[in-house]
DNA sequence: CCCATTTCTTAACCTAGTTCAATCCAAAAA
DNA sequence: TTTTTGGATTGAACTAGGTTAAGAAATGGG
């Protein structure tokens, strides 16, 4: 079934009826996405809350320079969006790709609104999840500011151990904030 | 009344029931505290989260090395905690201090479970601080890596001109993740 | 399999931001 | 009022990390 591991996902925070889970099931579009593509532009509604089934997103910034950032990878069982364009339904400020050929679900912002309309129970499955999230994200606050680049990219090697293996050095380079020349060097140094 | 800025907080993003509103009354525990004062420790168990009446808070990591970097500052009507430590019951890694005499309010961990499962109601409330918690770490992420510290700092100022009136120059530089002597330097060539 | 494209590496040079140390300033304590 | 004390400023020497450019090594599409 194409919703089996979004429901496990799910199930792993609040239990769910079988009424809740054929609810569920309706509410996500299955899509299969060729490597490489753009599935969010930034400038453009966000409309969408993905959730990856197979394969691997990348979501990142590119600033007025035109140098892009990542901001984070979704590997198989993540969920991903740019939350804030999502939660206000404004403009994209993310661009989000697909690194590999990927199967993702998208939960539509309207669909998400509905289901907690109808079942309060979810609210609690996100204050789970966005905890989580502002949790990592305050972390990573502390190692950008804190720490020099080497360490971070110890910390990101053992901390995603099969992310390094799937995603080009640049990507990990712009996501620790240094440059790939700068990546590189780090990686004589210590290997 | 103690309480009265908490719930009114909390009920511009759920409505309250007298029921409720008591509940909530009975959970809270006021606590005024001088100037300078670390009222979470480094290391030690993380029990409360803090909503501040009156006065700031600031929150900060100490690296190896000693240096200091501040995570985040709360003036009134603003919830922090060490949201790791505090999510886990894990030691805390971040202190908190007042940066001036204030007056906060604690809610337990327990009291704070013993909530939401008593009234899921809450978990709305928490699902809303949180995703938003999220969207501002990731924006601050998104800034720390992709810009110069000069324009950091302008988009701070710009951002939280109350907090630039409140807190020492030093803590300010220490949350953009630069010296207090470079902090001077920009501020010398844009004045 | 080969060609084209992208990625990785290396090296010389450059700069944003740090370090250290001295001086200045303001506010609190006495 | 004078004395501490901690923050702000300045400047000189330094370094982590960036830039540019070129060659080497993967990768991938046809």
């Amino acid at each position: 079934m194409d919703t089996e591991l979004v429901l496990k996902n799910i199930s792993r925070h609040v239990d769910l009826t079988i009424e809740e889970s054929k609810f569920l099931d309706s509410l996500f579009l299955l899509q299969a996405i060729p490597t490489k593509r753009v599935i969010q532009e930034a400038g453009k509604a966000c409309p969408y809350f993905y959730f990856v089934n197979e394969g691997i997103l990348r979501a990142f910034f590119v600033n007025p320079a035109g140098k892009e950032t990542t901001i984070m990878f979704a590997v198989k069982d993540w969920w991903i969006t740019d939350m804030y364009a999502f939660a206000h339904q404004a403009p994209a400020i993310l661009t989000i790709e697909s690194l590999s050929s990927s199967e993702i679900l998208l939960l539509h912002w309207e669909k998400m609104e509905a289901l907690l309309a109808k079942f309060p129970k979810f609210e609690r499955f996100f204050r789970i999840i966005f905890q989580r999230a502002y949790i990592r994200e305050q972390l990573r606050t502390i190692q950008n500011l804190s720490l020099p680049a080497e360490e971070r990219y110890q910390n990101f090697i053992s901390k995603y151990p099969y992310i390094e293996q799937l995603v080009a050095q640049k990507q990990i380079a712009s996501y620790l904030g240094i440059t790939p020349e700068f990546l590189s060097k780090i990686r004589k140094g210590r290997t």
